[in-house]
DNA sequence: CGAGAAGTTGAAGCGTGTCAAATGCAGTGG
DNA sequence: CCACTGCATTTGACACGCTTCAACTTCTCG
């Protein structure tokens, strides 16, 4: 285990702004965040979630300065570690060498995958594949089960994340709520039939690459 | 320098397909090849261009099996290492071990991008970006210069790198010409005003962090 | 209770997709 | 050398998904 201060943050700040030189490491421990890029013009466009056990910046340090920003949507915990510890951490320990190896893959292997969402798919699509994926994300570490979870998001960050306006996400979402297929009360999301989410997102969670996962 | 067997592949095949497990290294030595990424249904998303000098796979062998494919454009020259002596290698060699991070992490960083062109650039901006970022990536390792390249790509590529339809990526090419951003002879591009096109996509090459880089 | 944020809805317009047909271009075989 | 074939490019007409604008309603929280 990697120890490192605890920083408490609260909702809908930014934590790293484009720009800046990273120098420390960052774990969530708790609460939802995401990472996003902007144009000039102020168009902007989520390119990641964090959940509880996602590390934030892994080597970024490696990197002169960030070429995106870092926000939270809920509010969160986080571990942070200095790059110099960080790095003689793994030094000592390969499996945690590969524990991040791993992370770095995953994330890849995602970007790829909602490059495939914003690219080919239509809005219906994109939303439906996104609330499978995080789902599915929430379930593996036990944040959500029985196809329902906490579900802190707007229409705005929704929209955001796949490239649709938010009048036109609040469209789809009135279109998925009445073919039955989420149900949202409140904060809490439910899926009253995910297998015809699934079929219709064509999600297929081996992009996620579930099977093992160090820590 | 890493060692392997050299391949030469003609043009338009594919080089891996989905669902193989990989247990080789990929280096490109010449020519151009993509990643692409499929629905159920056949459309199709290109998630990634390979010039020469890029890795294909990095350490891609610590997952099951592959989520996309990778297909050649023109006739290409590949150097193959088996996964062992990939191995071997690197962990005698901190020097190559963090050239592979960084590879890594400009891979990560470019998929960001491209979900920004995606999910938030009209399609005339997505197509000048991807020409501003191509063309970025020749001149640096000195295949491309004097705003001319070699350019190999179909419209129907540049559809599926930029989610846009064949019919209107000729339409975009046309607006570009008539503009005087690119001009196209045979498959000879050039740019008789860089500044403008960058300019129109908004294209900041600092997310390719050309800065430094291990070989 | 009040105020600002988030969600909802309708109408109109635009960017892009789809379909279909024509043109240009390169390689192949007679 | 030319006709033939198949693929890439080009163009027009029309359809549709999505954006924009604007107003209204509903939540959330101090």
């Amino acid at each position: 285990m990697i120890h490192g201060r605890v920083r408490t943050l609260p909702p809908r700040i930014d934590i790293v702004r484009e720009g800046e030189t990273p120098h420390i490491m960052r774990l969530m421990l708790s609460g939802w965040a995401y990472r996003y890029k902007q144009l000039p013009d102020g168009r902007r466009q989520i390119v990641g979630f964090f959940l509880p056990g996602d590390i934030c910046d892994l080597h970024l340090s490696i990197l002169e300065s960030m070429d995106h920003s870092l926000a939270s949507i809920t509010q969160i915990e986080l571990a942070e570690v200095e790059n110099d510890m960080f790095e003689a951490v793994i030094a000592t320990s390969p499996t945690l060498k590969s524990a991040f190896w791993w992370d770095n893959l995953i994330t890849i292997a995602t970007l790829r995958e909602w490059a495939l969402n914003l690219g080919q798919r239509t809005a219906l699509e994109r939303i439906a594949h996104l609330l499978c994926e995080l789902y599915t994300r929430l379930e593996k570490i036990g944040a959500a089960a029985n196809q329902q979870m906490e579900f802190p998001l707007t229409q705005m960050d929704l929209g955001e994340t796949c490239g649709v306006s938010t009048v036109h996400v609040n469209r789809v979402l009135k279109e998925l709520r009445l073919d039955n297929l989420i149900c949202l009360e409140g904060r809490l999301l439910s899926f009253p039939a995910m297998d015809r989410l699934k079929d219709l997102a064509a999600f297929d969670p081996r992009y996620l690459h579930l099977g093992s996962r160090g820590r």
